[in-house]
DNA sequence: ACCGAACTAAACATCG
DNA sequence: TCGATGTTTAGTTCGG
């Protein structure tokens, strides 16, 4: 009778409400609290996008480079200015110095602002695929590099500048007005520089569509640079600054530091973009000599999209491909900007690499405290985007994974895939470990992706880790009807499906039990056949497709893509591709209204109405009466398994998917009487 | 605020 | 009679 004697699930008894209550709060860890405490975190980090990210990444990059100039020309005025006239610093010029220093402090401690939520957001954001979070990974490191130098470099600027104020203030002190003017125009200007070249690399950004303006964090640097500067002043430095910028540019490292310690990892991401085609490979193509080559043979080049040079920066538009490419060849030689900026790419990538890593490791140790036992975090990371029906297969006999999300193309929106689940899916498996606490029933429900990918991807993941799995009942009974080799399932057979799948679902049995059932009654996707032995359940996918029709207009579609972005590896996996074929880099915010997007939503719309047409054509949506089914006889025997012998196994099977299966029969057992009601 | 979908709970029916 | 299986209804929650 009762599997889950041992849990507290055992209050299945004659059901009562007050069984139901208790159940819910012993079983299910007080489910509303969990699950409203995950909910939030994941709504959380929804907010910033992979892309967005990314952007910030690149502004801190560049701010530091700004930085790094600045403080060149710091350096350089200092000297001039120690030349011009003896005459200098006063007591009060240390004054300058904290304005100075305010900025540039800021804009060294920007790279910070990035850390954990940030990329717990870009961790979550199943955008990224493994190679992906590696190539991240790797540039990360070679930013933290890259800042460290700078942060070296400036205290040795700083040191310098004291020792220079310090000789200069024993020099003597004269007009310390005019000296102090003096001083201040000369950090004004370098204020203003400074200014201008974040503006105008904001502006690049802007332009290149990678920068979204963040009003607070773009803003608030260049506003306290400002300060203090009236207009007129700035009008006339402005001029002087922008002489300078130009020598700086034409001296190519200045800006952009090639200097920087960090020569380039091409073997490294030669690999990434080996592996991953174009995505980030951009920044290499430059320097490797293939470049034409590698126009010719793929026509789309990661620079080149919709019409438009990518080059960061530049936002040639061109006709063709050819003119493009003589743009390219011209413009952005392989010379110290160009290298420069592929330098910058990378660096940029691997910021935040480096801090993917970090947080990582923090969400692991995290998810490792809550879940101990039960989720040991796996070692052996795998390639979710693969969407390796492996895994299941095990499960499953011969046909394992049905279809992943082949099948049931995104258009149908039934099963809600969470959040949460987003973050699995993309993520490693291990960071899957991480996103612990139940999730909420729904989250976006309407966006049914394809589930399977997700469910196979992560089964380890919810196999013994006590987490909500953020698909809808209906979606699972799906998948585990699809899994089964012939497609049909009795319904005992489903409930150890979700047992075994499941660790969720070791508990509450009465409970999720009869939501099963519930919606295998309600749903007109699930028919009932008539078997010799019984009764089992198929699904009619057309019905399940069916389900909550979408919109496919435009920007809803779009939408519906970008989530499903988080949800299906599958899909995700096509959605990225297709981004790196349209050349569209992912951290460019894909504004809805962007046109690049479109075009990426109406490829992916092309695939998706295909799948629509087809449960459309079914209409016979209002048909109240059941589908038509009983007359089916694939009877199945049921070979399946019988097996309901209870066993309380500890849910907290740290077995990994342990090479065979059978094992998780054992969870079959509980189910099997399981004390549904 | 409304609506639809999903979830939960539970009553009830049927069958072996 | 009991438990498993199905069906149905009602209330709640949540997101659009």
């Amino acid at each position: 009778m009762m599997q889950e004697s041992g849990t507290e699930a055992t209050s299945n008894g004659p059901a009562s409400q007050n069984r139901a209550a208790s159940v819910e709060d012993g079983a299910r860890n007080a489910r509303p609290n969990s699950a409203t405490s995950v909910d939030v975190t994941a709504a959380d980090l929804i907010h910033l996008q992979p892309q967005q990210a990314l952007q910030v990444a690149r502004q801190i990059l560049l701010q530091q480079q700004h930085q790094q100039q600045q403080q060149q020309q710091q350096q350089q005025q200092q000297q001039l200015q120690l030349q011009q006239g003896t005459d200098l610093k006063s007591p009060k010029d240390n004054e300058n110095q904290p304005s100075l220093q305010v900025p540039v402090s800021v804009a060294m401690m920007t790279p910070q602002v990035i850390t954990p939520q940030q990329m717990q957001q870009i961790l979550q954001q199943q955008v990224l695929s493994p190679q992906q979070l590696q190539v991240l990974l790797q540039q990360q490191q070679a930013l933290m590099l890259q800042q460290q130098q700078l942060q070296e470099f400036y205290k040795k600027q700083q040191e310098q500048l004291h020792l220079q104020l310090l000789q200069q203030q024993h020099a003597g002190k004269q007009s310390k007005e005019q000296q102090q003017q003096a001083q201040q125009l000369a950090f004004q200007q370098q204020l203003m520089q400074v200014q201008q070249l974040q503006q105008q690399h904001l502006l690049n950004l802007q332009r290149q569509g990678l920068l979204t303006i963040q009003p607070g964090q773009t803003a608030l640097p260049l506003h306290s640079l400002t300060q203090g500067i009236n207009p007129a002043e700035l009008q006339q430095l402005w001029k002087e600054v922008t002489n300078l910028k130009e020598e700086n540019n034409s001296n190519g490292r200045r800006g952009l530091d090639l200097s920087s310690p960090q020569p380039p990892k091409k073997p490294l991401l030669n690999q990434h973009a080996s592996t991953n085609g174009q995505y980030m490979s951009h920044s290499l193509k430059r320097e490797g000599s293939t470049l034409d080559d590698y126009h010719h043979s793929h026509h789309s080049h990661p620079l080149y999209g919709h019409g438009v040079c990518k080059w960061p920066g530049c936002e040639a538009v061109f006709e063709d491909f050819q003119s493009f490419l003589k743009h390219l060849n011209n413009e952005h030689a392989l010379d110290d900007r160009s290298t420069a900026q592929c330098r910058v790419q990378m660096q940029v990538v691997q910021q935040l690499e480096l801090q993917l890593a970090k947080d990582k490791e923090r969400l692991q140790a995290m998810m490792t405290h809550l879940h101990v036992k039960s989720t040991e975090p796996k070692p052996t990371p795998q390639p979710l985007n693969l969407v390796s029906s492996v895994t299941l297969s095990k499960t499953a006999p011969p046909e394992a994974s049905p279809p992943l999300s082949l099948p049931q193309t995104p258009t149908t929106p039934t099963a809600p895939l969470t959040p949460l689940s987003q973050a699995h899916s993309v993520i490693t498996p291990n960071s899957l470990h991480h996103s612990v606490g139940p999730m909420r029933r729904r989250y976006s429900d309407k966006y049914n992706m394809p589930i399977s990918p997700d469910i196979v991807q992560n089964k380890e993941f919810y196999m013994n880790a006590e987490v909500r799995p953020p698909f809808t009942y209906a979606s699972l009974i799906r998948q585990g009807i699809l899994e089964s080799p012939e497609k049909q399932l009795t319904l005992n057979e489903i409930y150890n499906w979700f047992t075994r799948m499941f660790a969720y679902f070791r508990r509450n049995a009465a409970t999720w039990k009869n939501a099963v059932r519930h919606n295998l009654s309600l749903h007109k996707c699930f028919v009932r056949v008539e078997n010799v032995k019984g009764a089992v359940w198929t699904v009619d996918e057309l019905e399940f497709q069916k389900r909550r029709p979408q919109k496919i207009t435009g920007p809803a579609l779009v939408k519906n893509i970008q989530t499903s972005l988080g949800y299906g590896p599958a899909l995700s996996a096509a959605f990225q591709a297709s981004m790196a074929e349209n050349n569209i880099p992912l951290y460019t915010t894909a504004s809805i209204g962007s046109p690049t997007l479109n075009s990426l939503a109406n490829a992916i719309r092309e695939e998706m109405i295909g799948a629509m047409d087809h449960g459309n054509s079914n209409g016979s949506d209002s048909s109240p009466g059941r589908s038509p089914l009983p007359a089916m006889h694939h009877i199945k025997e049921e070979p399946l398994d019988p097996e309901d012998h209870e066993g309380p196994l500890s849910l907290v099977t740290t077995a990994n998917h342990s090479p065979d299966f059978d094992h998780h029969r054992d969870y079959d057992d509980d189910q099997g009487h399981d004390d549904m009601l």
